[in-house]
RNA sequence: GCUGCCGUAGCUCAGCGGUAGAGCACUCCCUUGGUAAGGGAGAGGUCGGGAGUUCGAUUCUCCCCGGCAGCACCA
């Protein structure tokens, strides 16, 4: 019998003979490890401990404490054991995929009948008594042929289909645990039992396309989470509910910033609150665009379609775009104009009045312009993805000379944008051409090489994102992580060389030629509304004081006291800071409540005593005690402290 | 757009074939209280819209609108 050597991460080299497993060579070191063994690695790929080994090899065993391998098989596993669990209660549903995902998996199922969220309990207990069973999963591997044909004799199309789509002739694993079957890359667990049975839970059930595919029929995907134990479990299910109190809807009505209804799906009504944060915003990011050169513009919303048809949007974007069609009694004929779903065209055509000359280039034309774009029903998401919306856009015209000098220009302005906002990280993605798109291709080649070189100037990290680039043009995106580490998309520059072509956009050179200048779409924040939604969620409603919308309050403890609050809010107000006076016959506890539930950063009460001294009470929102300040004091510090960080 | 679920007072929600209920908010009265809910009274609803079944529909069925969770889409 041949014989093979083990090389351990310690450096310790076992032999053994040849064909034998991971999980004798782990009983084989000790008892415990070969109990506590999950699957193992053999020259680093990750393996199930029931593969033979036929030759020399490094080796490791993984148990339940190795983090990334333990949960990626615990989840593996349990996304089978609840396919199983799911055929054994329903015979009749197909299995199609089930992959691990971040913090669980999912399986989608082909049924007639729709699942339930009351399904998902009994669903759960079949599992547990799966579990419970400690049945071994069993690997073997198979040809093409049979495997197909097994699964057409257990009447599972979507296996066979699964199979077919494998290229090239690559034998398959096939596992099993019990009587039940599933085809696999693996690995797996040593047997049911070893996947923890109280720290898992079913979480919901919705429909996925079978392959993403939306002309493919609808299947019905079950949802899990699951960890190494139950206080990870606890501590996530935790967190959602965390996530859940920071959602910007909740808040936006908590806080009485906006709200959405019926009559006007997607579009926002801004209520005072929500407004004048979303002004202190918008005066913030205009300072900070004045400050870069850019030259403000205004243009219309309602735009005639020829403009898009020359654009190349009506023929793409027809679907998602807000029409109105006006009887043109002197034209005789009707119009059909567009609400307008973006401001590129309207810009270009600010450009082209009068003659531009290279000096002057770059030309950087901004608009906060209101967009309006027909998104589907089911897309449509709060603040974050809405029908009408205003983008903090703007156009650079310039030559190719210029895009990596503008590039730069703009990153800085977007990292100190970012930062001023309270976001430290974001990542930079370089999307290259898609499959639809306008322009040669030796147009794209030189789009690609110049915004490639432009990012490469930036001395910053950045990931290739092949085919995702706009129709007209590679763009770099900006994506930034916000407080509880979800990662959002805001910040983009497009490189077109198409759209001034196609509208006729000119310059003249040096050379006394007429030439067609690069522009540079991008935008800082995206849309405002978006941006907006992402920040009250980043802050869970608690603003700096500089973007709080209502900044202090000033409460009465008694009603002796409230002259002297009147004359405090006056104060205040006269040093431009957004003040409040709350006299109302209550007690101080219950205003002091009910202002941190709205989430004013800062309470000044006032009783006899600050009457007396001429000082305030001041209380921070999530803070316990309290400080009595003069008033001067008091006025000098907030007004410090309220100066947004471009004008300290 | 697709699958599933949901739509009852300003908000959060209970109810359910016989014509509607709670807590908070609101209004008034009492209370002047020192840092997260003082007490009492009152007012408030074509039960998302339309059609059907029924003696009778908020409740059952169908259609439409909107929302939620996913999927698809996202210039």
């Amino acid at each position: 019998m041949a014989e093979v050597s083990l090389t351990l991460p310690d450096g310790a080299v076992r032999k053994y003979e040849a064909g034998i497993t991971g999980a004798q060579v782990a009983a084989d070191i000790s008892k415990s490890l070969g109990k506590a063994a999950i699957a193992c690695a053999i020259n680093g790929a990750f393996s199930d401990l029931s593969i033979p080994i036929n030759a020399d090899s490094d080796f490791a065993i993984y148990t339940n404490k190795d983090e990334p391998q333990a949960l990626e098989l615990f989840r593996h596993d349990a996304a089978h054991i609840m396919a199983r669990a799911v055929q054994e209660l329903w015979p009749d549903v197909q299995v199609t995929i089930g992959p691990v995902i971040k913090n669980g998996w999912y399986y989608d199922f082909d049924r007639d009948e729709p699942f339930h969220e009351d399904d998902l309990k009994a669903i759960e207990k079949k599992m547990r008594e799966i579990i419970n069973k400690r049945e071994p999963i069993r690997t073997e591997i198979w040809d093409r042929a049979r495997a197909i044909q097994f699964y057409k004799d257990n009447n599972e199309p979507y296996k066979v289909e699964l199979i077919e789509g494998i290229p090239g002739d690559e034998d398959l694993r096939m596992y099993w645990h019990g009587d039940w079957q599933d085809l696999c890359r693996g690995p797996h667990l040593a047997h049911t039992g070893q996947v923890p049975g109280d720290s898992f839970k079913l979480m919901s059930v919705a429909g996925a396309y079978w392959r993403g595919d939306s002309n493919n029929k609808m299947l019905q995907r079950i949802y899990g989470v699951g960890f190494r134990n139950k206080a990870d479990l606890k501590a996530h299910l935790f967190m959602l509910e965390e996530a859940e109190k920071r959602d910007h809807r909740r808040l936006g009505k908590e806080m009485n910033l906006f709200h959405l209804q019926e009559e006007a799906p997607g579009m926002v009504f801004w209520h005072p609150n929500g407004w004048e944060l979303y002004r202190i915003l918008q005066d913030y990011m205009r300072r900070r665009q004045r400050e870069d050169g850019y030259l403000e513009i205004n243009t219309p919303m309602v735009v005639d379609r020829k403009l898009w048809e020359a654009s190349g949007h009506w023929e793409k974007y027809r679907e998602n775009m807000f029409t109105t069609e006006i009887d043109d009694q002197h034209a005789n004929d009707k119009r059909t104009n567009a609400l307008k779903p973006m401001n590129c065209p309207c810009h270009v055509q600010v450009y082209n009045q009068g003659l531009k000359s290279y000096r002057d280039l770059p030309l950087r034309l901004a608009e906060f312009g209101s967009c309006h774009r027909y998104e589907s029903s089911g897309s449509m998401h709060g603040l974050m993805r809405v029908r009408g919306f205003t983008q903090d856009d703007a156009h650079i015209f310039c030559t190719e000379d210029q895009i990596a000098s503008e590039t730069k220009k703009f990153v800085d302005l977007l990292k100190r944008v970012y930062m001023d906002l309270g976001f430290s990280e974001f990542k930079i993605m370089f999307s290259t051409r898609p499959e639809v798109r306008g322009g040669t291709d030796e147009v794209w080649d030189k789009a690609e090489k110049y915004l490639e070189d432009a990012v490469k100037k930036l001395d910053m990290p950045y990931t290739l994102d092949p085919g995702e680039g706009a129709f007209y043009g590679p763009k770099l995106d900006f994506k930034l992580t916000d407080a509880i580490g979800r990662e959002w998309q805001l910040g983009t520059l497009q490189a077109d060389f198409v759209l001034p072509e196609r509208l006729d956009a000119e310059y003249i050179g040096e050379d006394g030629q007429k030439h067609t200048p690069v522009m540079l779409h991008r935008a800082t924040l995206g849309s405002f509304e978006r941006f907006l939604g992402i920040l009250i969620e980043n802050y869970a409603g608690k603003f700096p004081l500089w973007l709080a919308p209502r900044q202090i309050v000033v409460a009465a403890i008694v009603s002796d006291a409230d002259e002297w609050v009147h004359e405090v809010v006056a104060r205040l107000k006269a040093k431009g800071l957004r003040a409040e006076a709350d006299v109302r016959n209550e007690k101080i506890n219950y205003k002091v409540r009910e202002h941190s539930l709205g989430k004013v950063p800062v309470i000044l009460a006032v009783g006899m005593r600050e009457v007396e001294d001429h000082t305030v009470s001041m209380r921070r929102l999530g803070e316990k005690g309290s400080k009595v300040l003069g008033i001067d004091e008091a006025v000098e510090a907030l007004v410090a402290e309220a100066t947004p960080p471009d004008m300290k």
